[in-house]
RNA sequence: GGUAGGGUUCCCGAGCGGUCAAAGGGGGUAGACUGUAAAUCUACUGGCGAAGCCUUCGGAGGUUCGAAUCCUCCCCCUACCA
């Protein structure tokens, strides 16, 4: 298996230093590269899974990844791709952030002696000398060269505090040691990251006079322009605490037309021929393949047992695209019994004793967590948005009582997408 | 440090003494139509069990019957100059 080919035809590559070098290389022998991501929240969501979903490529094709948290660049922040300066975060949060953060992408990239290494870039950053760093790298960097970037010409207009301005010299560092010290010779990131990736080429050449390669991958947005993966709750977690399964799961499946394909060779396995084949489906067979999307891309980081259930809950929510079976798959999804399994609804539990005479309804959209406030639920009703036991409620008084439970269970929905079990507690 | 212009609700952005919970747009939510899609159309979009009341216009004071609007001090941003 060619890793450089196969990046090539499921659309990874935005931006390459060297065309021709970097597909020799990623063709042939094991080559050590690395991704990195900053933790600055407690959680990745799905707009970094693009990077880990080319690391695993090319991890299984052979090559070894360097996963770099980096605690150390997280105290800087990065300026590439944000309007303004983002909130500054204590060593406490980036510390806790980054131990989170290892533990997700042990789900994507497979870690172990000869495997996948985790490194932290606080390792080498914090002890740094200012004077020396200043010396021995900062006199490599051209100010000019660094104005003229397309993410710090952006900043230029809003400002950008010198602090953000020395990112790019840390992850050029960042590169430079890993060259140095575990032969890394190859970093991957988002398109937004060109910059940083090509200074860190430029220094580790200078310093160590070997050359070292990297690659950008497309920024993904949908189809309205918006960066890919936040929605309107917020980003879509990978932490499920965050973002329940059933969620994640919808995501997915609820995914543009146009971008099914795009979507299936990114964040899935499936072979490239099945993937385009799926993503040219029209009607039934392209809802087909949000299903198959949407399970595969669940099962990835969730594990197969609640990709399932989420996608049995969401089936008996809404139907299945293709009880039949007529679109082919290699994917899983083919040989779930939908009779068989237990579903996945997120569940909301519910005191028994707060339901006493009568809950209402409001306070119950509101205990749920569907709306923020009476107000909210209140407008919600008003819109006739909010259904009982798949039944529209009309009337703003309306009182839940033991009457609308059975076995303790009850089906609460705001909207079509949104249900939740409520489950009576004694 | 100097000069000029700014900070308004989730975002952009009007308002410049009462009629302001604050125009307009974006975004979001819901409904209709559909395929759990897109596009389109409609309604809603600070809080309160909704009568009325309460809290919002960078912060703190003040003037006034009344302040997002006027005054004072402070904080922050942008541009030019140093």
């Amino acid at each position: 298996m060619k890793a450089h080919d196969v990046l090539e035809e499921r659309g990874f590559f935005y931006q390459l230093t060297d065309e021709k070098i970097v597909a020799d290389r990623l063709n042939g022998a094991p080559v050590t590269f690395y991704i990195g991501f900053d933790p600055t929240a407690d959680s990745l969501h799905v707009g970094h899974l693009l990077p880990i979903m080319a690391a695993r490529i090319l991890q299984r094709a052979g090559h070894r990844p360097i996963m770099l948290v980096g605690g150390g660049t997280a105290m800087v922040g990065d300026p590439s791709g944000k309007t303004e300066m983002r909130q500054m975060l204590t060593p406490e949060q980036i510390q806790a952030n980054t131990g989170d953060i290892r533990t997700q992408l042990e789900r994507f990239v497979e870690f172990g002696d000869d495997k996948a290494r985790m490194v932290d870039n606080a390792d080498w950053l914090l002890g740094l000398n200012y004077v020396d760093f200043l010396r021995d790298i900062g006199r490599h960097f051209s100010v000019n060269r660094m104005l003229a970037a397309e993410s710090v010409k952006q900043r230029l207009e809003t400002g950008l505090s010198f602090l953000e301005f020395n990112y790019s010299l840390l992850q050029a560092y960042d590169f430079y040691v890993l060259a140095r010290d575990y032969d890394c010779e190859f970093q991957l990131g988002g398109q937004d990251q060109w910059g940083n990736i090509v200074a860190g080429v430029d220094l580790t050449r200078r310093l160590l006079s070997r050359s070292v390669y990297g690659a950008t991958i497309p920024l993904l947005t949908d189809q309205t322009g918006k960066k890919f993966g936040k929605t309107e709750a917020g980003a879509v977690w990978l932490d499920s605490g965050r973002t329940t399964v059933y969620d994640y799961y919808q995501f997915w499946r609820n995914s543009d037309d146009a971008d099914v394909g795009r979507l299936l060779a990114y964040f899935t396995d499936l072979p490239i021929d099945q993937v385009q084949c799926l993503g040219g489906l029209q009607d039934t067979g392209i809802n087909r393949a949000k299903e198959i999307l949407a399970y595969e891309a669940t099962a990835m980081a969730h594990g197969a047992e609640a990709a399932k259930q989420a996608f049995v809950a969401a089936g008996r929510q809404f139907g299945f695209a293709d009880p039949q079976g007529t679109v082919e798959t290699s994917s899983a999804v083919a040989a779930i019994g939908v009779d068989d399994v237990d579903d996945n609804l997120p569940t909301h539990e519910l005191e028994a004793a707060m339901l006493g005479d009568g809950l209402w309804i409001v306070k119950l959209l509101v205990a749920a967590g569907f709306e923020k406030s009476n107000g909210a639920a209140r407008r919600l009703l008003q819109a006739g948005g909010c259904y009982v036991n798949d039944e529209r409620i009309e009337d703003l008084d309306r009182q839940i009582t033991a009457a609308d439970f059975t076995d303790g269970r009850m089906n609460l929905r705001a909207g079509k997408k949104n249900v939740r079990r409520i489950i009576l507690r004694s």
